[in-house]
Order: C-alpha cells, then sequence, then structure tokens
RNA sequence: GGAGAGAUGGCAGAGUGGUUGAAUGCGGCAGUCUCGAAAACUGUUGUGGGCUCCGGCUCACCGGGAGUUCGAAUCUCCCUCUCUCCGCCA
C-alpha cells in the first residue's frame, strides 16, 4: 500500500498512475475519507483527553474521600459522546483502510507508458551459440501474437543479429536441430514419449492440471534441483521451505488479496488460501518484523506448486503447459534496502537469465509498461523462453521491484545502524524458474529428428541419462 | 476430537478497578572510570495515529474483538494462538 502522506501531498501524480496502471481512479474518494477520518480523530481525541483528565480528577477526590458525584454524572455524557464518534470513526476509518488497500503501487519513473502487453519493450534477447535467430524474427513476422512494441522489436532485432551471428550458418546448427526445425508441439512430444498426460491430468482434477510420468516427472524434479542448486550456489541465496497454503493476512501482505481474490483457491473452512506462488509465504517470513540494516540484503529461494484459478481467462492458452491451474516454480525473493533496489532488481534478472543460459534456452527479457504491471510493482522485468512450435515467446519468469508497497502493508522494516530508527525495507521477487513454459521450450528445442528429447548438459547429471526417449 | 494451563515492552517476569506506558532483572544505547577493554557505577531505552507556532501537545496500544464502569493490563463474554495430558492418525 502506498503512504496516505504521500496520497496526500501527491494527489495528482498518484492519480496519473493509478491511471497508467489502468487501475479504477478512486484517489478523491480516498482523499475524502481521509480528511472525514482526521477531523473525527481530532474531535474524539479532544473528548478522550478530557475524560482522562476528569478521571484522575474523580480518582483524587475519592481519595480524599471528598464528593465527586457531579463529575462522575457530567463523565457519563462524555462518555456517550466518546462511544458516539468512536462509532463514526471506526465505520470511516473501515472505509479508508479497505480502499486504500485498493491504490496500486507507483509505476517507477523508467517505466514505459502504455496501454497493455503490446507496449512492453524488449530489452535484450539472448540465444544459444549457432541457434538460428531467423527463423524467430521470420515467425515474429508472420504472426504479431507476441508482445513488444516495434520500437522494442527493432531495436532488439540488432541484439538478436549480434548472438546468432557467431553461428550464422544456421543449418550447421547443433545436433538439436535449433530453431523453427521442431515438428510437434510440447503436448504431442510429452504424448509420444510417455512423459506427460494432460488427458489424464483433467481426469484428476479438471483441465488445466498436468500429470507427469516416468522422465517427465524426473526432469521436473531434476530442473527444480537444479534451479535451487544453481540459486543457492552460484547467487548466494538461502533457501527456504515454506507452506504452500497460508492466511488472509499473508495474501494481504503481498498484495494478493484483496483485488485478486478470486484467482485464489481458497480453503473456506478454515479462512486459508493455497498460495499462488511462493512470493507470498517468503515474503511474508518477516512480517510483523525489523531486520538489521547489517543484515541486507536478505536473498531467500524456494520451491512451491503454485496454484492459480485463472478465472476469466478460460478458452485462452489452453494448450498443455500454456495456462495451468497448477505448476511448479522456485521463487527468489529479496529484502533489500532502499537505496539500491533498482540495482537488486537488475542483478535478480541476471539470476534467472543465467539459469536460462546453462540450459542453452533461447529467451528475451521485457520491461513491461505501465499497463502490464501487476497491482504491487513498481517495476517488472518478464522474461520469455521461444517456443519453435507454437512460435511464441512463453512468460516464464517475472522479476518486480515492489518497493516499499508490500514492505508497508506486510510491515517489514529494518533498523538503521547510524540512528537505530526504523524504516520499510523494499522486496523484490523473480521466478528462477516457472518450469510448466519452460517444459514447453525445452521440449520443442531439444527434440532430435527421430522424436526424442535431448537432455541439456546441466540437467544430465540430476536426470542420469542424456537422451529422453 | 476430549480435558486443563497460559498469552504483558527486544527477552525474562511482576502487576486483579484510579498518577501503570506499565515494577524488577537481562539485553541495547550514551556517559564516568581506563592507554584500551572488561568489570563497576550513572543516565537512557516501545509502537502506531492525530495536531503542531517543530519546543512539543495529545490519543490509542498489555494476543484479537465486543461489553461493564466516571475510569480496565486488571471484571464479563466471544474468538485466535501456544503449551501439557488423553484419544485418533500420516
Amino acid at each position: 500500500m502506498l503512504d496516505i502522506k504521500f496520497i496526500r501531498e501527491n494527489p495528482e501524480a498518484v492519480k496519473q498512475g493509478v491511471e497508467n496502471k489502468n487501475e479504477k481512479n478512486r484517489v478523491d474518494e480516498l482523499l475524502a475519507l481521509d480528511k472525514q477520518r482526521r477531523e473525527l480523530i481530532a474531535v474524539a481525541d479532544e473528548l478522550k483527553s478530557k475524560r482522562n483528565r476528569v478521571s484522575d480528577e474523580i480518582a483524587r477526590l475519592k481519595k480524599n474521600k471528598e464528593d465527586a458525584s457531579a463529575l462522575i454524572d457530567e463523565m457519563k455524557t462524555v462518555g456517550e459522546e466518546i462511544k458516539k464518534y468512536n462509532d463514526e470513526l471506526s465505520v470511516v476509518d473501515e472505509k479508508f483502510s479497505d480502499l486504500l488497500l485498493y491504490i496500486p503501487n507507483m509505476p517507477h519513473a523508467s517505466v514505459p507508458v502504455g496501454k497493455s502487453a503490446e507496449d512492453n519493450v524488449e530489452v535484450r534477447r539472448w540465444l544459444p551459440d549457432g541457434y538460428d535467430g531467423e527463423s524467430i524474427l521470420a515467425a515474429e513476422k508472420g504472426s504479431n501474437v507476441a508482445g513488444g512494441n516495434a520500437a522494442g522489436a527493432g531495436g532488439s532485432a540488432a541484439g538478436a543479429g549480434e548472438s546468432a551471428s557467431g553461428g550464422g550458418s544456421a543449418a550447421g546448427a547443433g545436433e538439436s536441430g535449433g530453431a523453427g526445425k521442431a515438428v510437434a508441439d510440447h503436448v504431442q512430444i510429452g504424448k509420444k514419449l510417455g512423459i506427460l498426460d494432460f488427458e489424464r491430468g483433467t481426469k484428476l482434477s479438471g483441465s488445466g492440471f498436468a500429470l507427469y510420468m516416468g522422465d517427465g516427472a524426473t526432469l521436473e524434479r531434476a530442473l527444480l534441483n537444479f534451479f535451487l542448486d544453481f540459486h543457492i550456489n552460484k547467487h548466494g541465496y538461502k533457501e527456504v521451505m515454506t507452506p504452500f497454503i497460508v492466511n488472509r493476512e499473508s495474501m494481504k501482505g503481498t498484495g494478493q488479496i484483496p483485488k485478486m481474490e478470486d484467482d485464489m483457491y481458497a480453503c473456506e473452512r478454515d479462512g486459508l488460501f493455497l498460495i499462488p506462488t511462493a512470493e507470498v509465504p517468503i515474503t511474508n517470513i518477516y512480517r510483523s518484523e525489523v531486520l538489521e540494516e547489517s543484515a541486507l540484503p536478505v536473498k531467500l529461494c524456494g520451491f512451491s506448486p503454485c496454484f492459480r484459478r485463472e478465472a476469466g481467462s478460460y478458452g485462452r492458452d489452453s494448450k498443455g503447459f500454456l495456462r495451468v491451474h497448477q505448476f511448479n516454480k522456485v521463487e527468489m525473493v529479496k529484502f533489500v534496502h532502499p537505496e539500491n533496489s533498482y540495482d537488486e532488481l537488475e542483478l535478480l534478472v541476471n539470476d534467472a537469465e543465467d539459469i536460462l543460459k546453462a540450459l542453452n534456452i533461447p529467451y528475451r527479457v521485457l520491461m513491461l509498461c505501465t499497463g502490464d504491471l501487476s497491482f504491487s510493482a513498481a517495476k517488472c522485468y518478464d522474461i520469455e523462453v521461444w517456443s519453435p512450435a507454437e512460435k511464441k515467446w512463453l512468460e516464464a519468469s517475472s522479476c518486480s521491484n515492489f518497493e516499499d508497497f508490500q514492505a508497508r502493508r506486510a510491515s517489514i522494516k529494518y533498523r538503521r545502524s547510524e540512528d537505530k530508527k526504523t524504516a520499510f525495507l523494499h522486496t523484490l521477487n523473480g521466478s528462477g524458474l516457472a518450469t510448466s513454459r519452460l517444459m514447453v521450450s525445452l521440449l520443442e528445442n531439444n527434440l532430435r529428428p527421430d522424436g526424442k528429447v535431448n537432455v541439456p548438459e546441466a540437467l544430465r547429471q540430476y536426470l542420469g541419462k542424456d537422451v529422453i526417449g
């Protein structure tokens, strides 16, 4: 949530930010409640102050065995008045607090203003050595499905050429065949190899639930272990294993509730929610706590399944892994000093990218425009992997800086070494990575002409084999 | 699921209707002493809201929420959580 003082002092800037994020502008409504609230507090506090003074006086009189009945009578009416104003205040205050939770975080100044995913800006792309980048460009021209505005795509073309130029003789690309050569999509590959079974997943739970079998299950587990080991050993994160079901407070702390409540799976009897991402439990680890400045940055990573109802998106991207209700992910979360949270964001994106480089997966990095930014984020980079069969970029990671938005909601502070005062820290998180869409790209990009799938070098020790099939 | 005990400041732990925002101890911070440190001694040490002539003033907070009262950490009710024992079970 935003600081009400900031909203009070910068109403126009806040309104602009809200609108750039395509959120409902209720800033004036909020400010009216704020004003009303403060007026009621002033009146009620004045009366309470009087009551406190007179009560002391009554105590003194009684101690001296003097008569206090006149004062007691007077205080009866004051008490009634206080109750009246208090009741009024609690109504206003509740409305105020609720509404404040609906005001989104402000986009950072460096974020491009835009309406939708179309306006996201590609900042770089990376292709494995020898990868046929031309085929991606051709596919992108063929369909404008993939995001990225003209400027971004144009700008990135140079970058892509740079990467691809090394192995410009695309024909000679690695034995895995390179881009655009996949003749089957991940659902077909998974079915043929007997490692993915979406029909039976549907039988078990409904559409949007996957069943992994044999090497499919092992590959999934291998990916997760690889991610965790990588972040722990190479990037200095500490691993955590959290509950996957959390209470309402936790969901509120990271901002999923109230706005996104309908997208959560809920256990109504217990007032608990299945987590949509490990961001929720990991960030809430330090809810209502104060960290020492010297301990920052705190870098945690953890595995979790992610549960999303995907309400309102039925029928869209429904094939296979493209949009599922449950997927696995390793999440990175950082608690950092406010002064360097944007540097930390760049590092976070790099940490996620390193995984894709290690797996030789072609990807691009997008800076989300204001309109595509999530409710709580101030700035966000998406990392998308290339699917030769879908001829699309698929989101595999999302790395965001929330500044003090979540910290304020969840009350996560740090104590400054210099003056021992507390202040809100900044939180960031990023997928590192989500397996489902990565699996799409991984299977398709490593598909061999004989229908088998090459296991990326980095995963072989985890899987215990070089080829699936 | 049944029975009982409990929840107070960073921690430990007093406090059962009136200068209690809260004793005391530990810890933290500052100072004295010291070449320096330890010890000892002295002082200081919560969070949040509202107002402010930026010197302060004021309100709230003793797990959460209602209530009784002129006045509640203290009395009543409800809820949550923790611990112990029994039962059940991975």
